[in-house]
DNA sequence: GAGTCAACGATTATCGATAATCGGTTAAAA
DNA sequence: TTTTAACCGATTATCGATAATCGTTGACTC
């Protein structure tokens, strides 16, 4: 029987958080947003409770807060947090980078090809899709090392970072951004682990955010 | 006024989770044990609802997996998946050492103090306690960095590890393990951040655990 | 005896309603 | 005018009930 129907439909909950998702990594949702659990149930159609369920996994993610008996909203992420954010995926980068250079893993085309896409959205200043293409470029380095703890990991950065970065940006430095993922591809076609480890750390960090100039101890709530 | 009432009890979802994680990483939830809605909601005079959202984080967290309409159960890592779950970790320690070095974040008596508690624990056999001091060196020096975003990420991972590693060892080799420890002491002391960096990795590699002989493709459900 | 299928019990998924809480606002009191 | 207190609308937290789904059991057929 060639599959008649689609048995399992995704349920409620995961619909809402994916869209949710969504949302907010296209920047339809910004940080400070409130999330009104009423509000998108009834644009959904559904009850209070599949929402909160989402609302939960979110939270757990990172890219939402909520405080208690006062609702959520979209997480804003200080320039701090974001500078250590960065800190930190240039680490698993640099061993993912070098990791598949030390295994001879043939990635070349793929990646040019998504350098390619990059140069593309650049062009045309779209930046959500100037986002997507750069995250598919260092996801392929990722996904090839075989570590499928180091790729969720990795993900939930992404997801982090990319709820703020895809604000800000000229089509200008989108295109020498682009370009220079070219270091990379190099690095590891010429096959020293060190070597790709250093490059994929410096580029990571290169694009690390200044730290502010003003004395701001920002206040975290409880 | 000297403060009358906790006004704020912790949410029913939350204390929850936090049962629930802590019978996890206490053992008395094993890995494929089933976690029942009803039962959970029944123990704890709650509804079910604030037991599925308790869930729903500890799935996002990773600790346990739920299959749609067939419930959830405490997850289990394969063999393959600690061995991933090393590696990552092993990086994330190495940047975090060599960094508290580079600093010069003086933290030997802290560190010395929770390796006594291992030795202690050790001695006594007592699994659960080691596993605690254990984290408790290793946390040092991830908070220590400064980097919040790093604290976070490591401590998901600590929990996944430690859901299954209890399980095994023999008192002896935990004492061994436990005086493993000084070597990062000595190196942080030392001041040398690429020095610190390789052995705080060697230091988790060493205790990565063997392949499996098996050619166990285990399936993965959806 | 092996295979098929309907009915059942257990459990999850979702709903609709109620209780509790928060922030702000008005109105009375000082 | 400032302070205090009760009130109100909006929203979250929790509940209890119902619908949908799964695995299994046991009778029935061949």
């Amino acid at each position: 029987m060639p599959d008649a129907t689609p048995l399992n439909r995704i349920s409620l909950s995961n619909q809402i958080r994916d869209l949710l998702l969504k949302r907010i990594m296209t920047g339809a949702l910004k940080p400070g947003d409130r999330l009104i659990e009423m509000k998108i149930a009834t644009e959904m159609s559904t009850s209070q409770a599949p929402v909160r369920e989402a609302l939960r996994e979110l939270e757990t993610m990172g890219v939402i807060e909520s405080l208690r008996n006062k609702g959520a909203r979209v997480r804003i992420i200080t320039n701090e947090e974001l500078r250590q954010l960065y800190d930190v995926r240039a680490q698993l980068e640099a061993y993912a980078t070098g990791l598949v250079t030390e295994l001879k893993i043939p990635l070349k085309s793929r990646l040019t090809e998504s350098v390619k896409l990059m140069k593309k959205a650049a062009r045309a200043g779209d930046s959500v899709e100037f986002a997507e293409s750069n995250t598919l470029f260092h996801r392929i380095i990722i996904e090839a090392t075989g570590n499928q703890v180091l790729l969720e990991l990795w993900e939930t950065l992404n997801v982090k970072t990319r709820t703020m970065v895809n604000v800000s940006r000229s089509s200008r430095s989108l295109i020498e951004l682009a370009e220079s993922h070219q270091a990379i591809i190099d690095a590891i076609r010429a096959g020293n682990p060190k070597k790709s480890d250093a490059v994929a750390r410096d580029h990571v960090l290169k694009n690390k955010p200044a730290a502010d100039m003003v004395d701001d101890r920002q206040a975290g709530a409880e």
